[in-house]
DNA sequence: AGCAAATACCTCTTGCAACAAGGTATATAT
DNA sequence: ATATATACCTTGTTGCAAGAGGTATTTGCT
């Protein structure tokens, strides 16, 4: 029998979205821009991208959200919960296990990669 | 018309594979093992991860390989073509960049984060 | 001698994440 | 008037990565 397992490299946006959103609520129209201003224009996350995970984010309880009438726009404003935070707290650590273990593969002796 | 761009994120694993066949000729299952050590078991690419990769990079000109019988073994060594070694350098930029991008992402104004 | 584990190659099927595209609607700027 | 920006959303597609399993030889254990 087949049992799927995430990749090591998913979650990244979920990481993202949670990460910009403990520097304070947010909506998100406003997230997917402040995310790509927060990686200098690196990383471009389509709503098609964000909209799901926001709402699956919140269905899992990691995120909170209120609905706000501002200009004749409904925004709907999320922030994390206790729980999201915690769970952000362990995607940081996961991330920077992963990277740290790509970076030493990277780093070591190298022959063409030595001159760059 | 939907026309799909592979996710930022993909290509770990080639990125991997490439780099560490840069230190020198390996065989796949030998690669296997290699990754491991490399990124202190942090990472464990499988074998239906990497021998279709391997394939998929020589028919793509990246790798040559050539077949040795040792200990009444078949071993196919795979070694970086010119092509394959400049690949990987812009594979290496790449990485490269989105994890600063996500470093700075990530390491930027917090609240809950700053308490790690 | 017998059996398990390691070595060494391979393919098939599946799950799902991330994506592009497109849809609705209001406000603003030209 | 018309286009762009704002603001929300869903649907369908694709391909990566993973697990599982298959073949065959050799080595180590008892």
């Amino acid at each position: 029998m087949y049992m799927a397992n995430p990749s090591f490299m998913n979650g990244v946006p979920e990481l993202l979205i949670l990460r910009t959103l403990d520097t304070g609520e947010m909506y998100g129209y406003e997230l997917v821009q402040a995310i790509r201003a927060r990686t200098n224009q690196a990383i471009r996350l389509g709503e098609g991208v964000v909209y799901p995970a926001l709402h699956a984010l919140e269905r899992e309880g990691m995120l909170k959200s209120r609905r706000k009438l501002v200009n004749g726009r409904t925004r709907v404003y999320y922030a994390l919960t206790r729980k999201g935070e915690k769970h952000l707290a362990g995607l940081v650590r996961h991330w920077q296990h992963i990277t740290d273990a790509i970076g030493l593969a990277i780093g070591g002796t190298a022959h063409a990669a030595a001159m760059l």
